[in-house]
Parts: structure tokens; C-alpha cells; sequence
DNA sequence: AAGAACAGCAACCGCAACACA
DNA sequence: ATGTGTTGCGGTTGCTGTTCT
């Protein structure tokens, strides 16, 4: 046996609400209030509808301020930025949007701002090239967006072989993300054309112009960062990859906390560092910096440590940077 | 011109969280 | 501490209008 239901489906009006029924719901809340008790309401202001759909009703189409129509460019990047960061919390992305609610923002996100999105990553929405990961992997095996520039996708491999993370930092390699086992997200930058691609679970993110990539990042999950300390080492940028000379790594206290870290993100701060410090360093460098268990360690707090054999670039601590 | 396929969106459903007795 | 009713949320459905073949 199943739950009860929260009203006899039998006696409600159900489907699309008429002129009528808006008009009444709206005047008896408007006069009365909800009373804090939805499922009481449709009796009391003569409706034939269940309290739920009352609810729905009133929240999505009759309460006043309620924004309807096209999405601004600016909400559009809110919303790519929150759903990056923290995924199908509607309501909570709906909570930024004055005026939207969390069933409007859902719908655009299904219908259309994820095609325009993928259509960002790549303008034509065709592929331009053989696709390394075609055959083990289809559009929708990437969440939220499938990424299309070879570029990118070179650059992907790039880092995966250039900075062969033990599994304990960074637990992704390669093979896993052709084998679709990585979920990949990208917030969208103000122009479009600056943005982070997120590995799921722990993180590399760099940003992209037209599809290339010029700056990695490491750090734990957001989710998890709402929770615990979580942590950035630092990212390289310059597009070092494809020049494979000098890279500055960035680095400098990260601001872990959630929110802060996307305002940081919304007021194009440097990837949510507070201080953005910058070095110069040369491959093996940067490899080391990535690399952990080579030139780091760990004290009794499970801070760790990166060093530098350059004192030059190194703070009067002697290392680059601690984190968690 | 007609049917099929697609897109957009309002509404529903079921579950989990919450409030309160 | 527990049980019950209510609310809030996210996923999904299904209707309607539009576009495609």
C-alpha cells in the first residue's frame, strides 16, 4: 500500500487553470492570506483544486513581481554559473533571479539555455573534427555539456599528461575522462569567451577562448567545499600548454567559502583567490607544484605544504603555499 | 495539405524535510 | 522521541503550438 494521497484525486479539478480560477485564487489570498495552510485553502476560496496545485498555481503565475518572458544575458550567466557550481538547486538559482521561479529558470535551463551553451563551446553545433571521445561517448555522457573544440580537448589530454596527479589528489586521468567516468562542467564567462571547465568530484578547471584552454586549476568539489576547507594549490596560466615555456602559477590564500567563491567568480576575481599571487616558473616547476608527494608534506593537521628549491620564488616561508 | 517530429512550458507526482502536537 | 500533516523541491509528464518532411 502506498501513501495517501494529499487530496481525493477524484474530486479535484485537475490540468490547465482558467481565468476563473486564477481570479479567485488571487483575490482570496490577496484578502486572506495563505494561512499558512494550502490544503485548506481551495475549500476556503471555493476551488475545486488540490492545495498543491493552489500552491503551484499562486508561486509560479499569480503572486505579483512575477518576471515573465526572455532571460537577460546577465541572468543567463547566473544561472550557468550556479548550476556549475551546485547543479539543479532551482530553487536556490531561482532565489538570485528577483522575479523567476524555480519551475521558469528549470524550463529555460531544459529547452534552451543548454543548447545555447553547447552552441557557445561550439558555434556551429557541429562537430569540426574526429572527436577522440566519439564511440565511447555521447553528447549527453558529458554533464551538463559535451565539449567539442579539439583544442580543448588536446589541451585536456595536455594536462592530463603533463601533471599525472596521484589518485589521492586528483583522482581522474585520461583513460577515465574518454571513458566518460569524469563529469565535466564549464561556467560561462561574462563575455562568453572566458570561462572554467570543471572536472566533477575533485577539480581541474581552466579557462577558455573559443574552445582553447589556457589555465588549470585544481581543488576539492563545491559541494564539498560547503562542507569542509576545501582547496585550491594554485592553476598556471599563459597558455603555457601549447607554448611549453614559461607558466605563471597563480597562487595565494583561496577563498573556500561557497558564496564568496561565486562572487569572486561573478566579479572576475582571479579564480576565488583572495591574493593573486603570481610566479614565473618553468615546466618541472609547475610539475612539481601539481605533483604531490614531490616537494610537499603533510603535518599533523593534514596541511599540506608545497615547496620550492628556488628561494627566489618562494615566500619567507620557503614555499609556495599550505592547503588542506 | 497532412501527419510526424520537435520545442516550449504548465502542471503533476512522489519524496524528503520540516513543523508541531 | 515519535507520529502525522504540510510544505518545498526536483524530476517528469503531457498538452499545445510550431516546424519539418
Amino acid at each position: 500500500m502506498g501513501r495517501a494521497p494529499c487530496c481525493d484525486k477524484a474530486s479535484v479539478k485537475r490540468g490547465p487553470w482558467s481565468p476563473e480560477e486564477d481570479a479567485k485564487l488571487k483575490e482570496f489570498i490577496e484578502k486572506f492570506g495563505t494561512g499558512g495552510n494550502w490544503i485548506a485553502l481551495p475549500q476556503k476560496a471555493g476551488l475545486k483544486r488540490c492545495g498543491k496545485s493552489c500552491r503551484l498555481r499562486w508561486l509560479n503565475y499569480l503572486r505579483p513581481n512575477i518576471k515573465h518572458g526572455d532571460f537577460s544575458d546577465e541572468e543567463d550567466r547566473i544561472i550557468c554559473t550556479l548550476y556549475a557550481s551546485i547543479g539543479s538547486r532551482w530553487s536556490i538559482i531561482a532565489a538570485q533571479l528577483p522575479g523567476r521561479t524555480d519551475n521558469d529558470i528549470k524550463n529555460y535551463w531544459n529547452t534552451k539555455l543548454k543548447k545555447k551553451l553547447m552552441g557557445i563551446i561550439n558555434p556551429s553545433n557541429q562537430p569540426k573534427f574526429s572527436n577522440p571521445f566519439s564511440g565511447t561517448l555521447q553528447p549527453q555522457d558529458y554533464s551538463p555539456f559535451h565539449f567539442q573544440s579539439a583544442k580543448l580537448i588536446s589541451t585536456l589530454q595536455n594536462i592530463s599528461d603533463q601533471f599525472p596527479l596521484p589518485r589521492s589528489q586528483y583522482p581522474y586521468n585520461y583513460q577515465q575522462i574518454q571513458e566518460g567516468l569524469v563529469d565535466l562542467q564549464y561556467y560561462p564567462g561574462k563575455d562568453n569567451n572566458n570561462g572554467m571547465l570543471i572536472f566533477g568530484g575533485n577539480e581541474a578547471s581552466c579557462s577558455s577562448s573559443d574552445g582553447s584552454c589556457s589555465q588549470i586549476s585544481y581543488g576539492k568539489d563545491h559541494m564539498k567545499q560547503q562542507q569542509e576547507m576545501g582547496c585550491f594549490k594554485g592553476f598556471v596560466s599563459n597558455s603555457a600548454f601549447e607554448e611549453n615555456q614559461k607558466y605563471i602559477l597563480h597562487y595565494g590564500e583561496y577563498d573556500h567559502h561557497y558564496g564568496d567563491q561565486i562572487s569572486a567568480f561573478l566579479d572576475q576575481k582571479p579564480n576565488g583567490f583572495l591574493e593573486n599571487t603570481q610566479l614565473e616558473c618553468d615546466l618541472e616547476e609547475v610539475k612539481q607544484v601539481f605533483s604531490s608527494g614531490n616537494g610537499s608534506s603533510n603535518d599533523n593537521n593534514n596541511n599540506s605544504t608545497l615547496w620550492c628549491n628556488d628561494e627566489n620564488k618562494t615566500d619567507e616561508k620557503g614555499l609556495y603555499y599550505h592547503w588542506h
